[in-house]
DNA sequence: AGATCATTCAAGCGATAACTTGAATAATAG
DNA sequence: CTATTATTCAAGTTATCGCTTGAATGATCT
């Protein structure tokens, strides 16, 4: 800073922007988005070694992204405010938007088909207030149980085959995950088209539907 | 993809922040922000060889952060849209709200005293249309030349000295420059204050001042 | 205090990125 | 067509990152 105070403070917009630049902490941001976890769970949803999670973790936290308190002998991380999950949203925006290799790896998701357009979350709200749509959680059963939007129903992608028929083949089904960043309702959606049910996705996730303010149930 | 769609996203968006998290492509992007260059423009004002440059646009270009076109020999570079811009200014929020080091980075420049808050540009238009400010603008001259506010001083840096005697002291300055990324406007607001004048800074920079599509003066 | 558990630190390895130098490509002028 | 100018490509060097392994810290429980 005393050599350039110019160069030190872009070393520090680069430096959030470098927290940003691996998958490992993209996949935890995610995760954290859903709420608050510690370390080791984070580390076995993300399929990382203890030691490389908590680096990435130490890696995010000094970026500000993340902050961490300590539970007994646990250390808790979160996202430090909503400002992270807005540049995550950001991220995937301009990904999305402009590249094309994205649009071809999400083609590729959907089998080939168009997918439809995602449902709003306020289009949803609505539709569930009137009961005519199927609402499915396709999140593993913890994330579930931890806060979900009240009536859905939670599904895994592979017990999609055996829940199938339960389903009213009229209903509209609209399926859910963590968010933008996860592919699960990408993958079910499809599975549900292939088989003739009308199903589409909702825009955004659990995190961005309680970021709304919109009512999240916890199982007791 | 064939292996993991999942993580092929994930590595789409990291290569978008990761265009990000090199000091040298932010100022690349904020030279672009003054609107399209050149590479060997670019390279000179960033300090940067050509070839280095050169390698640095075209991760920029990988990520769609920027696009090119030819215009004879030469190739021009542009910002892809305005969410490279919305995308660069909540780095630069979340760095500066979440990281003690860019606050204490930014009380160095301001010579330890407390800057004022800076002021809106829609408070700036009102008060250029009263007459009731001065306006500096605080850019190399080609810039200045390039596009300015109506009304603004051009002045550099090192010609504050020799233009302050010609600033009524009793007026009300404001100061401004590139944008967000950019010091120059601070340095100046800390310069005059030292010299008793009532100084400033406006929120954003010429881009911004553009983005909100106001008026902006071209030299003949 | 000693034992135990969750997390962090430290060292080492392979892969990747930034920068330099020198040559290759593309478009234009003579 | 050749020369010129602007940009890009390619090879090489140094530094940094991500991951692994093994040891060290810090808080709790007996």
């Amino acid at each position: 800073m005393s050599i350039s105070p110019k160069l030190a403070l872009l070393e520090e917009y680069a430096l959030v922007a470098r927290a940003l630049s691996a998958p490992a902490r993209l996949m935890l941001l995610e995760q954290l988005a859903q709420g608050e976890r510690g370390v080791e769970a984070l580390a076995e949803k993300t399929g990382l070694t203890i030691a490389n999670c908590s680096q990435h973790l130490q890696q995010l936290r000094r970026a500000a992204l993340v902050t961490s308190r300590r539970d007994g002998k646990a250390v808790i991380y979160r996202l430090t405010d909503a400002n992270t999950l807005t540049l995550m949203d950001l991220l995937r925006i301009v990904a999305e938007r402009n590249l094309a290799q994205v649009e071809r790896i999400l083609r590729g998701l959907s089998g080939g088909e168009d997918a439809p357009e995602p449902v709003s979350r306020e289009d949803l709200a609505a539709r569930i207030a009137e009961g005519s749509v199927t609402v499915l959680d396709v999140r593993p059963a913890d994330e579930y149980t931890a806060g979900h939007i009240p009536g859905a129903l939670n599904m895994t992608l592979t017990d999609i085959e055996r829940i199938v028929p339960m389903l009213d083949p009229a209903a509209e089904i609209v399926a859910y995950c963590r968010g933008p960043y996860c592919v699960y309702a990408h993958q079910a959606v499809t599975a549900l088209r292939k088989r003739g049910f009308t199903a589409r996705r909702l825009d955004g996730g659990l995190p961005e539907w309680r970021e709304d303010g919109r009512p999240v149930l916890t199982e007791a």
